[in-house]
DNA sequence: GCGACAG
DNA sequence: ATCTTGTCGC
């Protein structure tokens, strides 16, 4: 497959201007936050079989409302900067499939923290026209501070405050945060606090956790 | 021209 | 992103 990226980047362009970064969540008030994240069969492979996860938590009983898995073929190679076309189907079929929609989803990937501001989760807040956060566990672009130990520093984009990077932990490790859709600079950061687990916030980690658990599930049915 | 570059 | 568990170091 030869994507043509001329086109794909004026596409980026066209979705970016329909962001919004107006809250229409209250971090304080939210109920269901969604986590979304991907893996694959064989990554080293274009084609190859991906499956997509979403999960649902209730912030106010701690539990688990809704989760779903689903699988498809992935027939885009991953291009720096042009992540949401090879992950953005997946992603979608499987937050369309959950019974118990999210008011807001964390996605797996930038959101507004990119060159054309239209990192994945940006494009799946606008695809979709939902709230979303874009969390990131290293950095695409931006211009920041270290950060102290558990303390978070403003990610900047030309001189443009587009997001935050938060360090958990006296380790290294670094968290990228940035609106996606629907969600202002500052909630974005004040939704990942309050779910934030060891380094990444719970609905992305029990996403992540349970697309893990059911590839090998898969992986041992068919070899 | 060179390096940087989410998953 | 995947291969992979316990283990060494601050």
């Amino acid at each position: 497959m030869r994507p043509d990226l001329a086109e794909l980047k004026a596409q980026q362009l066209r979705l970016a201007s329909r962001v919004s970064l107006e809250d229409a969540v209250d971090s304080l008030k939210v109920r269901y936050v969604g986590g979304g994240d991907l893996t694959f069969m064989n990554i080293w492979k274009t084609p190859t079989q991906g499956l997509g996860a979403f999960v649902v938590l209730d912030l106010l009983t701690g539990e688990v409302v809704d989760r779903t898995v689903v699988e498809d073929v992935v027939d885009f190679p991953y291009i720096p900067t042009f992540l949401a076309y090879r992950e953005l189907p997946l992603l979608v079929k499987a937050y369309r499939s959950l019974k118990v929609k999210p008011e807001v989803s964390l996605i797996d990937g930038q959101g507004i923290a990119h060159p054309r501001k239209m990192g994945i989760a940006a494009h799946f807040g606008v695809y979709l026209d939902v709230p979303s956060v874009g969390v990131a566990k290293s950095r695409l672009v931006g211009e920041y501070e270290e950060p102290s130990p558990y303390g978070t520093s403003p990610l900047y984009l030309n001189g443009e405050h587009i997001g935050w990077v938060l360090r958990k932990g006296r380790g290294k490790s670094l968290l990228f945060i940035s609106p996606g859709h629907k969600v202002s600079v500052k909630t974005s950061l004040d939704i990942v606090r309050r779910i934030l687990q060891k380094k990444l916030p719970l609905p992305t980690r029990l996403a992540h956790n349970l697309l893990q658990e059911e590839r090998r599930k898969r992986m041992g049915k068919r070899s």
